[in-house]
RNA sequence: CGGGGAGUGGCUCAGUCUGGUAGAGCGCAGCGUUCGGGACGCUGAGGCCGGAGGUUCGAAUCCUCUUUCCCCGACCA
């Protein structure tokens, strides 16, 4: 690649849109320009970075035993109300009508795709196992992309099926799956997490998150500084039972607790610590089938906080929304602050169903609100005092818990999340019939596992990691180019001759190199070339007929040494050797 | 969808309150000087001020509607 002839329009001045480093960067980079909300176009660098991330998908998937195919962006709505998913998705699945006035949205995801596929040709366990993955460009209405390749509502995605007999095999595609994501992400040259995580609207029993650890990232992971435990906090379950608290019980007593309606006021007006108090949350819940909403009110303890993931898990919801103060009071009658589980009654004869955290029911003569403004009452205790309907693990975990497999300590960390893996089982081959005959002749349903890597997302969290003030460093396995030439004496023979030479040279032995033959000044030079974050940069400048040398300088920690032309191409090789597999594995 | 903000040359923004000739820096084109960390001088091109309607002698500026984008919350690769 000549860079006088290579498209990659750099900036000097960061656009205003831009909020995250990655999106600035590959702004800045010339990588990405935005066509509209979440939508961006890729220029030929940031494709680049695209294509290298695909070909380590590719290989590693094929490596797993997985085959490639590629499936419609276009889907019939029929197919989704088969899986009743055409209703439950919600508006991020972006409808539309075609000349036929046929229903029709563009994929978000292709479970759908793949099982018809799958029940139309896949009759006997003999063509058994079967994983089949695509790499393709997904729509998602989100409601709110953001962080430009971060979170857009088109973006790449390599998302892969697997058919499986029983739940034993599925068990071993599942787990090829997680082994070749390791491999992926180590070879893109990531620092990563896999954690347990919920599993969301795709559905299905199990399932883990691969996380790239950065700053930036949206989620947040609950890690055991002893053991290998890992989950996000959606789904990071409390499994050390509460301690049971044996105080006697006492005649629960109504306090004024004027103006008192925070936590934190309440308990220092009545010189309690917020572990004896009962929050009383409300909740406005919208059923599974999007058709109904209704109240409901959660309990934990006061210094806690509802995992709200967990709740609409509990719940079977499709949505679950911590009401406003004043919808509050339109649901109850009482200001929040002083709601509590005694007398918790709608309005107009609506039942609320109160639900509790785990804790909550080894709690014991507890603070909570009266239901009544003004008011609170203590010495309250769940069982004598007020029931509920439900108590379960309803809270988010912290720092505080002990580590669920190990009663090691915790900590939390910020991630994002590049691939997320799936124990589907039989909810889509149910729900579509797409069943096979098992040895015995009998018919039974496909056993699935779904497999996702958000391609151009991992484009992006590579950068999150990987930058300085001045521009991206790639990881050699994702960039570009691994070498950057730089002519700084364009009217000078030797020079110009020196640096052709050695692109030559370079590119004869594989090596993806860009020259920088452009007229420009060389700073302007030196600052492009650590925007666009190139593992090594090569300087052929007056240096070389003074002294013979040319500059070879790695871009992430700034190392430099001086070689004579003839020693830079195999310099240059084993470097490149070294920093990954990459070359050896084209 | 709720809450906040913004649309003015390719980019970053000023001008809007208080209506009166559309501006700056960067970038771009030409010439000259420069040439190892985004140089300097001179000359120049480029804007129906997001769109529609209104008020006014006169609107980037005031009013109404509309549209797009950005930020904060719920979703997800």
């Amino acid at each position: 690649m000549r860079y006088s002839q290579t498209f990659v329009p750099t900036l000097k001045e960061t656009p205003a849109e831009a909020e995250v480093v990655s999106h600035r960067l590959m702004l800045r980079a010339g990588f990405i320009r935005k066509l509209t909300a979440g939508v961006y176009t890729y220029l030929p660098f940031g494709l680049a970075a695209i294509r290298k991330v695909e070909k380590i998908v590719r290989e590693e998937m094929n490596r797993a035993g997985a085959q490639e195919l590629l499936m419609p962006m276009v889907q019939p709505a029929d197919l989704w109300r088969e899986t009743g998913r055409y209703e439950k998705y919600g508006s991020e699945l972006l409808r539309f009508k075609d000349r036929h006035d046929r229903e029709s949205c563009l994929g978000p995801t292709h479970e759908e795709v793949i099982t018809d596929l799958v029940r139309g040709e896949v009759r006997s366990y003999r063509q058994l196992p079967l994983n089949l993955y695509q790499i393709q460009s997904k729509f998602r209405d989100e409601i709110r992309p953001r962080f430009g390749l971060m979170r857009g509502r088109e973006f790449i995605m390599k998302d892969a099926y697997s058919f499986d007999v029983d739940d034993e095999q599925a068990g071993i595609a599942y787990q090829k799956m997680y082994d070749a994501y390791h491999r992926i992400f180590n070879r893109c040259g990531l620092q990563f997490r896999a954690v347990e995580a919920d599993s969301g609207s795709i559905g299905g029993s199990f399932s883990h998150e691969f996380m790239v650890l950065a700053k930036t990232g949206e989620d947040t992971l609950v890690v055991c500084k002893s053991c290998d435990y890992a989950a996000n906090v959606e789904k990071a379950a409390i499994k050390a039972r509460p301690v049971e608290n044996q105080e006697p019980l006492l005649e629960a007593e109504k306090v004024e607790t004027p103006g008192k309606r925070k936590v934190s006021a309440v308990c220092e007006f009545l010189s309690i610590s917020s572990e004896k108090l009962i929050k009383t949350l409300v909740y406005k819940v919208t059923s599974g089938d999007g058709q109904q909403g209704y109240p409901v009110a959660v309990l934990v303890r006061g210094d806690r906080e509802v995992q709200e993931v967990k709740l609409k898990n509990l719940l079977q919801a499709a949505e679950v929304e911590l009401a406003e103060d004043k919808e509050v009071f339109d649901i109850t009658g009482v200001p929040t602050g002083y709601l509590g589980p005694i007398g918790l009654n709608g309005l107009n004869g609506l039942k609320i169903k109160v639900v509790a955290d785990l804790e909550v029911a080894a709690m014991r003569n507890c603070v909570v609100g009266a239901g009544e403004k003004n008011y609170h009452l203590k010495n309250v205790n769940m069982g004598r005092d007020f029931e509920v309907a439900v108590v379960a693990d309803l809270r988010q975990i912290a720092d505080d818990d002990p580590c669920p497999l190990c009663g090691g300590e915790l900590g939390q960390i910020e991630g994002i999340e590049v691939g997320h893996i799936f124990k589907l089982g039989t909810v889509y081959s149910e729900a579509m019939r797409a069943v096979f005959q098992d040895q015995d002749g009998q018919e039974r349903p496909l056993i699935m596992g779904c497999y996702g890597i958000g391609v151009s997302r991992i484009v992006a969290a590579a950068i999150e990691q990987n930058h300085d003030e001045n521009g991206i460093i790639f990881p050699v396995a994702l960039a570009p180019a691994q070498v950057i030439i730089l002519n700084l004496g364009l009217k000078d023979a030797g020079i110009s001759a020196a640096a052709e030479l050695l692109y030559a040279q370079l590119q004869a032995q594989g090596v993806e190199v860009l020259l920088d033959d452009r007229d420009e000044r060389p700073g302007s030079k030196f600052k492009d070339a650590d925007l666009l974050g190139i593992p090594f940069r090569v300087t052929v400048g007056a240096r070389l007929s003074k002294e013979g040398v040319v500059e070879i300088r790695h871009r992430r920690d700034g190392l430099t040494v001086e070689l004579s032309p003839e020693q830079v191409v195999d310099y240059l090789l084993a470097q490149i050797t070294a920093a990954g597999p990459s070359l050896q594995e084209r």
